[in-house]
RNA sequence: GGCCCUAUCGUCUAAUGGUUAGGACAUCGGCUUUUCAAGCCGGCAAUCCGGGUUCGAUUCCCGGUAGGGUCACCA
């Protein structure tokens, strides 16, 4: 058997243009990130022109809200697009000259319809010649329909008011469009549309179509399954580094082991031909981790612009006051959180306030396990006021250093829950040194000493002095 | 229902005829440790089913099953 010849759309390196074509008619989906972003990193990678087209022929449901929607998590994301935006809307004429050649070619008619309904008594019908449609789509090899089940199907409403399959093949065609690749819901799409292209003498682009994105149920990722745009999760503060990541590898991977990665490194190893079959299931729980690993890789300065952004007002003004803690407690929150919205969780749970100002507690819980001695208790904090004093460069390594031996030898629970009780008052909590080096020397030492004069007041009391 | 697409641990995936089927998230256990978090180490866990082809199938072919898409005067 002969040998086909046939030029690899994908090795071609020069003059690629693709397009994203969001639908303003509801908030930018997810879903639809992922596809702008694999035609993103393709497109780059290629050095080739990306165009923001809006398809909103159909004026009943095209809302600017939406428009802006996209725009805003466009600009969000950081994902910019080649020339001005497009609006199909704005191009009804160079739709209608199409409509007119085809109509006068033969390609297309006017057909006369039943007008109950709603329905209007005159389309424009596709002539449908009746064949077998075959192309080849990057992930899943070749496709072939017979595109006679379709019929004459409807392209347009009237002249002035074209409808997608028509737009579409329109707007490739004058845009020069080298590669389509959009959401598998564009499989059965695909004949049409050659079709059409047929009929007006466009070239076939390459296909790539892109499996969904599923929940955790299987079934499409909605509402009911928490957030389904970026603005929600910008909001919840994820990193928009985290959320391109792992986007990107819901569905596509480099065939290595690195999981995660700068958008120039995406753009970088970012391969069509290695994009999965499969629909994924969207998993929250590595998100988390994504944006984890990334927050890792943050600058402290950016850190700690993004917690301030987030840390409730009624916080913010104890954070202000005391700069010197602040900083110091910036590496406690960045090891606690997986996203930036958890400081509210924190500041709720009270794990934020006790570095700013006293703990309120019980006397009781001072006593590690079973112990009841408050005349030990005592002694014991006041030892640790001792070493403390004695500390020079306050640090929790060398408080530590200072602290061990001591409480080693007294038990090591003995000495250290009633220290970090005393400086946290909570159950859970960095460790006693850690606190006493954010806290500092002077605080620390209050704190103690504040603890001891709690004892002796409640001794006072259940003694009935 | 017709047509089209898909199928590896719970999840994301690696391995395209020969591997103890690998990694990551989650989970479980251990280490560390006054508590928590983090970190480190380790465990559990998968080729949808049935036929072929082959010396040998996760891998190729056929059938079934399951899931998804599409069949608009929406995009």
């Amino acid at each position: 058997m002969k040998k086909q010849t046939v030029i690899n759309p994908l090795k071609i390196d020069k003059n690629i243009i693709t397009r994203i074509p969001p639908s303003p008619t509801g908030l930018l989906h997810i879903g639809n990130v992922r596809t702008f972003l694999f035609n993103y990193f393709f497109t780059k990678q290629k050095n080739g022109k990306i165009i923001l087209r809006m398809e909103d022929t159909d004026k009943k449901r095209s809302k600017k809200e939406f428009e802006e929607h996209i725009l805003e998590s466009l600009k969000w994301l950081g994902l910019s697009y080649d020339g001005e935006i497009y609006r199909q809307s704005e191009r009804t004429d160079i739709y209608k000259k199409y409509l007119e050649k085809m109509i006068e070619e033969g390609s297309a008619y006017i057909s006369k319809e039943d007008s109950s309904e709603d329905k209007r008594a005159e389309v424009i019908r596709f002539k449908n010649p009746n064949k077998i449609i075959e192309f080849e789509d990057t992930v899943r090899g070749k496709i072939s329909f017979d595109t006679t089940e379709l019929g004459d199907f409807v392209i347009a409403k009237s002249l002035e008011e074209p409808l997608y399959h028509l737009t579409v093949v329109v707007d490739d065609f004058e845009g020069e469009i080298t590669h389509v690749i959009r959401g598998e819901d564009g499989i059965s799409n695909t004949p049409r549309q050659i079709l059409i292209q047929e009929a007006i003498d466009a070239p076939c682009p390459q296909y790539t179509h892109i499996p969904f994105i599923l929940s955790p149920d299987r079934t499409k990722l909605s509402k009911r399954h928490g957030a389904t745009t970026v603005t929600e999760f910008r909001d919840k503060g994820y990193l928009k580094e985290a959320v391109i990541n792992y986007l990107a590898l819901l569905g596509w991977n480099p065939g290595t082991e690195q999981e995660i990665f700068s958008l120039d490194e995406l753009i970088e190893k970012f391969d069509l031909t290695k994009i999965q079959k499969g629909g994924a299931i969207f998993d929250i729980e590595k998100l988390n981790w994504v944006n984890k690993e990334h927050i890792k890789l943050m600058s402290d300065e950016d850190f700690r612009n993004k917690v301030l952004e987030f840390l409730p007002e009624e916080i913010k003004d104890l954070v202000n006051s005391n700069e010197k803690v602040f900083k110091k407690l910036l590496p406690i929150i960045k090891e606690r959180i997986e996203k930036f919205e958890d400081v509210v969780e924190m500041n709720q749970v009270g794990d934020l306030d006790y570095y700013f100002s006293q703990p309120e507690y019980e006397v009781e819980k001072l006593f590690w396990k079973d112990e009841t001695d408050s005349v030990l208790l005592k002694k014991r904090l006041e030892k640790i006021i001792e070493f403390l004093n004695e500390v020079e460069d306050f640090s929790a390594e060398k408080i530590k250093e200072k602290i061990w031996d001591y409480a080693s030898e007294e038990g090591r629970g003995s000495v250290l829950w009633p220290m970090r009780y005393t400086l946290s008052g909570k159950e859970k909590s960095p460790d006693p040194f850690v606190l006493a080096d954010i806290l500092g020397k002077e605080e620390t030492i209050n704190r103690l000493k504040n603890a001891i004069e709690k004892i002796d007041t409640n001794n006072q009391i259940t003694q009935g002095i």
